[in-house]
DNA sequence: ATTTTTTGTTTAATATATTTAACAATTTAA
DNA sequence: TTAAATTGTTAAATATATTAAACAAAAAAT
């Protein structure tokens, strides 16, 4: 397992500023895809010997990646119309940011269309989740308790545990959520 | 196999420099120490994780290991006063140069004194050898073949081939050798 | 001299990185 | 809407790094 580099981070930065995908990086380089997708998530120890071989293709050299600033998301304020859709479907996830590895916080706009669910598959991550609702009815179930909420309200959980969200309302939902880590 | 790295230069000069040997850089990073034997010859290709462990300890961060330079003996005119003992007891061989880590040349300064030995060993090592003497009488014994040689002469030959040095003479004997690679 | 440590290296055993192949999810093309 | 291609991820197979243990050579100690 790896011994605490950020390396991911910094090779997913250099591949995505080039808009390659993992595939063509790891043809270019010799490197299995899959391997390129352990070592962007940091669940594997990489030799030098393979790094070398991805940055050469980028190309950068290993002094400079580890020297390098980690590409930083240094924009603060996010115009209403630059927030970032990671939702899809139903519900809609505006998000305050594009990229956020290196934040510890997540800020989203989320809209729930009438009948729109999370799921009952009870999505469980470890990190701590809060909202207020702006508009609308949203049902929320934590574990086994069931509460409604309206215009105002506000939630306030740790997300492991299981939860779900549903807007069992007629017109739109909207509520503005924290997430911290950030979750997806 | 190692992928065209010179890290084993880089860690070898990091480690000698402190004066400590490869068992104690073991213990104190906790990697074993044969795995810093093949790491310093580039006998292994070393996991990022496995190299900052090592480092750690150094300590120096993975970058500055990577963009440092090579610490390379500029030293080019070394005066008399300067030659570094290599050798101990009857025999004393003064080196040109402390570090030769990055040179393929090794030139000595040889002094035998009489009766001195370097022993029946036999010592073999892959390189080549060479000397010219300067004074007294030096025995000189290749494979089976035994040479003496007087203030002029000189020798060449594979140092694969066991050999052996001895001062048979009445005075101290003064050698100026050469050896490609160094031997130690 | 002779033992006792310490040195760096090497080999077989073991742990782990890397690959191959499959997967689900999303995008593109038709 | 469906099919085909591309995305990133994961599990089992394989290749390789790493370790533990033994080795020879040199240094230190007795």
């Amino acid at each position: 397992m790896s011994n605490e580099i950020d390396i991911g981070i910094r090779l997913k930065n250099l591949r995505t500023e080039r808009k390659i995908s993992q595939r063509q990086l790891a043809i270019k380089s010799g490197i299995s895809n899959a391997t390129i997708s352990l070592v962007e998530n940091n669940k594997t120890n990489p030799s030098l010997g393979l790094l070398k071989q991805v940055l050469d293709v980028i190309p950068i050299s290993i002094g400079d990646f580890f020297t390098m600033d980690v590409k930083q998301e240094n924009k603060i304020v996010h115009r209403a119309d630059e927030l970032t859709e990671i939702g899809s479907g139903s519900i809609s996830y505006l998000q305050v940011g594009s990229n956020l590895n290196n934040y510890q916080l997540q800020m989203m706009l989320e809209r729930y269309q009438p009948g729109a669910d999370t799921g009952k598959s009870m999505l469980s991550h470890e990190s701590e989740e809060s909202g207020l609702v702006l508009q609308g009815r949203l049902e929320l179930t934590v574990g086994d308790e069931v509460y409604v909420l309206h215009k105002g309200d506000a939630y306030l959980f740790n997300s492991n545990f299981p939860h779900r969200f549903r807007n069992t309302g007629r017109e739109e939902c909207v509520v503005v959520s924290a997430c911290t880590p950030p979750s997806f």
